[in-house]
DNA sequence: GGTGAATTGTTGCTGTCGAAAACATATCAG
DNA sequence: CTGATATGTTTTCGACAGCAACAATTCACC
């Protein structure tokens, strides 16, 4: 025998020398990308270590093309002036997000900048493979236009639908007629760069829990409502909720109504289904309108039909939330897409039902926002998923 | 002036060398906490770590008075025979339950080893002064009868009730009529052992997540039902939930039926008032009774009332699991207290229950258990709290 | 029973990393 | 211009995990 099968180091639990150090450049470049520049002086400390570590992991960062250093122009306090460190432009990431009638996809830098941003428009629900040709030829235009020194270190796929994160495949979208498709791996093989997919709810609030309103809370249930229905993602403890596949967070699929009507997922009485864009537009006598137009429409009717209608919707809602507050006990709730909207045309209404819906007094100490990316909101999210890898091991993903 | 406020460290988000030691401790310990006595070179193997490290790190856990090593008497295989690593029983941890009619008190020791278990019965619901006299007089008489060698390292108090786990104040625990409640910080003072507090529920999960039904699986859904209620906890990525404030999990509070009756928590269709042991009670026409007496009176029914009334149950039970499912994708659903009993009468109505109330077809990659730990399980629990920051750095809680 | 292969403990050495200290540099206040 | 303050820079040092060489022990096979 020459070559044995590998003797399966199992798991890689314990600790070694230079883990350290990749966590510690992890953790600098991570602090930079989420929080903005900052002065080294800063960054010692904000992570607690030496003058000299930071020093030497901050020239690392910079032979890895990732950071750049300037003089303080004026630094106002006493002292030798530290230098500001800067992300550089170099590396960036494409954000992938197809929906019902186009395929969006971005260019993103990291922190949160969006470069540029394309909608692919589809004459319908657009395929797997429809949606990986769009792609393809849209990474090649976007590697075309880029300079020398710049480069694309990944792919993030945001799909309205269950996706198992850990292969990329989408195992059901329902709107998207998708069903047990592999997406991110022909993606990769594709355009030669790693791929990830995830949900849409998942990076949405992931974007907004680092970019958006949910900065510096670890503790986040976050709804998007969208014409194609509500989508939920939780963040516990600092990291999306994922399950066991990935799967979780399917918050628009819990029981809000016992006499409600059929789910298309086969319940009855879903928070989706009793809470609606569709049932809005209905009593407002409209079509499908952008979010801007329809926040006026919400907030400044004077329809007596109407007004009940968003009063129903938002005691609906707040018997949903009131159970999630039972649930997670969180600090923060973020409201996304029409229900976003919702939320605006009468916040008191929807605050005082979540509270009657609480266990004890939980739902007092919750506090409800608004989701603020919007457009961008996708964007920056499936951007995040790209750069996770390189994020937590900025040496091994960009080094030798 | 002459002393400053400190400059506060901020966040200790680095990674430093000795870190990594203390890590790597915490690691090895953990592993015989939780998985038992192993060989040295098992202990190679599930850690990654080199041999000459292991023997150092095990050396240094001995010298702390945790582990002791012994000759392997039966090898099995080639190779020079790797000595046993056992956990000692010097260090011992206190679990302590108040409940509506006693306050039940153990000595624990490492690996979720029960010494010695005492039930302090009440005239009624014990008030926390009275619970903090039990356990002062209770550990007096623990510490009385120690080897000159054990030690108690800290106190862990199981709360039927909302629990703030960052100070041990009881914020509210109905059943025992405790109200914003300081806990663990009086019982330290009085015994002079650390001492910490959290929900039973949560620590129910964490005792079965590591020694019973949940043993190697990250994801789980725990609900236990008692006489006073239904309890919860959910296991995320291996830790447990706890939301911003420790209060999350509380499952029994979440709605189940629009057309139930009003819970004394002010809502309406509560799990708990739907799915109750008091209503299985009363159709079998008795008065309490214990675990396996109950058992049998639910597997042998034959009365149609009985059998329909379980049903019921089990259907309401069915459509909240299905909720949870579609929340937290477990992989894995584990059922204590009454709620095994119902579960254990009719297993497959259960799971086809779950099964229709689930999104899509999540609700067939679930498992549904019963817990394994009856009478152990709180004071295992509790002891997991007491032991978590010697488990966590051990050098550091038992070094100078 | 003897020999070789396999596995693991033991020992001493090495490389790496972060901390600490000493020195250099830059700013502000007076 | 001087002293205080804060921070970068350089060098030294200590700790720790990895590694290699060697020793110990068991099994399998003859």
């Amino acid at each position: 025998m020459s070559v044995e099968s590998a003797p399966a180091p199992l798991s890689r639990v314990g600790n070694s020398n230079d883990q350290a150090r990749r966590h510690n450049l992890s953790t600098i470049l991570t602090l930079l990308h989420h929080g903005g520049s900052q002065t080294r002086a800063g960054l010692t400390r904000a992570t607690g270590l030496n003058r000299s570590t930071i020093a030497a992991l901050v020239a690392e960062l910079a032979e890895l093309g990732l950071v750049y250093e300037t003089q303080q122009t004026d630094p106002g306090t006493v002292g030798r002036p530290s230098p500001f460190v800067h992300l550089t432009d170099r590396m960036l990431a494409v954000a992938v997000n197809p929906d019902l009638d186009a395929v969006t996809i971005g260019l993103v830098g990291l922190g949160g900048r969006v470069h540029s941003r394309v909608r692919h428009e589809t004459p319908a629900a657009p395929g797997v493979a429809e949606t990986i040709d769009i792609v393809t030829r849209e990474v090649d235009a976007l590697r075309a236009g880029l300079d020398d020194d710049q480069r694309i270190v990944g792919v993030g796929l945001a799909v309205p639908g269950l996706v198992r994160t850990s292969d990329g495949v989408v195992t059901l979208a329902p709107h998207l007629l998708w069903n047990d498709e592999p997406l991110a791996e022909p993606v990769a093989a594709r355009v030669g760069i790693p791929a990830l997919a995830a949900n849409d709810a998942q990076l949405g609030l992931l974007a907004e829990s680092l970019f958006g309103a949910g900065r510096g809370v670890d503790d986040i249930v976050y709804l998007n409502g969208s014409t194609s229905g509500i989508g939920g993602s939780v963040l516990v403890a600092g990291r999306t909720l994922q399950g066991s596949r990935g799967y979780a967070g399917e918050l628009g699929h819990t029981l809000v109504n016992s006499n409600g009507v059929t789910c298309f997922c086969g319940k009855t009485g879903c928070l989706e289904t009793e809470v609606s864009v569709g049932r809005l537009l209905e009593v407002l006598g409209v079509d499908p309108v952008d979010g801007d137009e329809f926040d006026r429409m919400l907030g400044e009717t004077v329809d007596d039909a109407v007004r009940a209608e968003i009063d129903r919707q938002l005691d609906v809602l707040g018997v949903a939330l009131g159970n999630f507050v039972a649930i997670f006990n969180p600090s923060s709730i973020i409201l996304g897409g029409f229900l976003g909207s919702l939320f605006a045309a009468n916040p008191a209404r929807l605050q005082e039902g979540i509270r009657r819906a609480s266990f004890g007094t939980l739902g007092e100490q919750v506090t409800v926002e608004r989701a603020q990316l919007r457009t961008r909101l996708l964007m920056v999210g499936a951007a995040e998923l790209a750069f996770g890898p390189m994020l937590a091991d900025p040496a091994g993903v960009l080094g030798p």
